[in-house]
DNA sequence: CCGCTTCAGTGACTAGGTCACACAGTGGCG
DNA sequence: CGCCACTGTGTGACCTAGTCACTGAAGCGG
């Protein structure tokens, strides 16, 4: 099995013949980090597996606002191509590779060769379908009825990962979750205020978690 | 052919060896207008296609507000439903049926199996995904991004389809848009003395279609 | 050290959501 | 017919979030 394999949680699913043929009909696939992989309106060609690295999946609106709808980790794959790629319309998302990326792409029609052929092929790419939907569903109850200071508090925590301090713009988190900078920098400087973080620039700590934690899962 | 098969448009596409197995598999069920078919947790057993009547997808908030995730009409078949069954997850959203419904259920193995018999099977199924997923990420950017007048007016045209009045109260709008009542009513009010509409108890106008279709598509 | 760029802070304002309450149609029922 | 409960709508006060315009501080390259 070649190098790039270890990290492919589908390969180990997959029976040994549907093994063979997805790897002799993908083609292997790099790009540095800041890439735009896809954007609005462009057309989609393969189905794509992330090996390493890490893509965000965003929209932007007009004004120039953005919202992150998803993150396609390592052994994963991006449905919006997936969903592109079986109903014919163009991208209606962005991908951004927000690190170095090694990606394997499978051309359409070795694609529904291999859905034919796989049941457990299948299986990954309905699952994939299956978790990507809940979070999307997720994420408009989020935006619709959600409360600005607990998605950040939730932002937060997520982005430090245990980590006592993250470096981060506050555009950046705004971009996360789909509001303004001013009202990102409003609500930390609150946060600072009641002693759970510290500011600086391009970065912060982290020194009250459990605050932030009872916030964000109110 | 049986009867309800008219309006069935995938049996078209379906070869027949699949269409008998489609037949042979599932079986037909009703229910009234109003009907709650599925709540936010409760499992998933059957993939569903509905075959006459109009379902609700909408998410519930904590508060009680509402927002509409999409419909499924005549012939389509619930993405939300056959996530859950292939990812294992409970439902995460709600499906109310607008009116009386007639829909088939085919249990899960009876999918599987035509999933891995037939490929214009596959291919209904993912492009519904595609279509769906595609709503979703329209509605992401509508409630994030997009103004409450402009939704509503939208709304309002969608709902008349070329009628001069529609029947609806303003907390319907409200829980279609996922915004307050309040809101809605105060809009609908504006959108009166611009001239646009009439309003009634339970029931409004449209007088100038065309100043919502340009507001809407601003 | 200077000047440019990026990042953050702030006040004033607008849009939209919440709360509390008033009041008007409507339909049932004595 | 008049009373009453229920549902739908109108409205003011207030709060949260987003927008706009601008200031100033921090870092960085020359």
């Amino acid at each position: 099995m070649s190098d790039w394999t270890r990290d492919f949680a589908i390969l180990d699913a997959l029976d040994e013949a549907s093994r063979t043929q997805l790897l002799a009909h993908s083609h292997a696939m790099q790009a540095p980090a800041g890439t735009v992989l896809f954007r609005e309106g462009s057309p989609c060609q393969a189905y794509l597996f992330l090996l390493q690295g890490q893509i965000r999946v965003q929209k932007v609106g007009e004004n120039g606002r953005e919202i992150t709808l998803y993150r396609v980790e390592s052994g994963q794959t991006c449905i919006v191509t997936t969903a592109c790629l079986m109903s014919g319309n163009d991208y209606d998302a962005e991908g951004v590779a927000e690190t170095a990326i090694h990606a394997q792409a499978l051309p359409i029609p070795a694609f529904r060769q291999l859905l034919a052929d796989s049941a457990s092929f299948r299986d990954f790419v309905f699952r994939a379908y299956g978790s990507r939907i809940a979070d999307l569903l997720l994420l408009i109850e989020e935006v619709s009825f959600g409360r600005i200071d607990q998605r950040l508090a939730a932002c937060l925590l997520q982005r430090a990962r245990g980590q006592a301090a993250l470096s981060t713009t506050h555009q950046e988190l705004a971009a996360e979750l789909g509001s303004a900078r001013e009202v990102i920098s409003r609500q930390l400087k609150e946060f600072e205020r009641r002693g759970w973080i510290r500011l600086g620039r391009g970065q912060l700590q982290l020194l009250d978690a459990g605050a932030l934690q009872q916030l964000a899962g109110k």
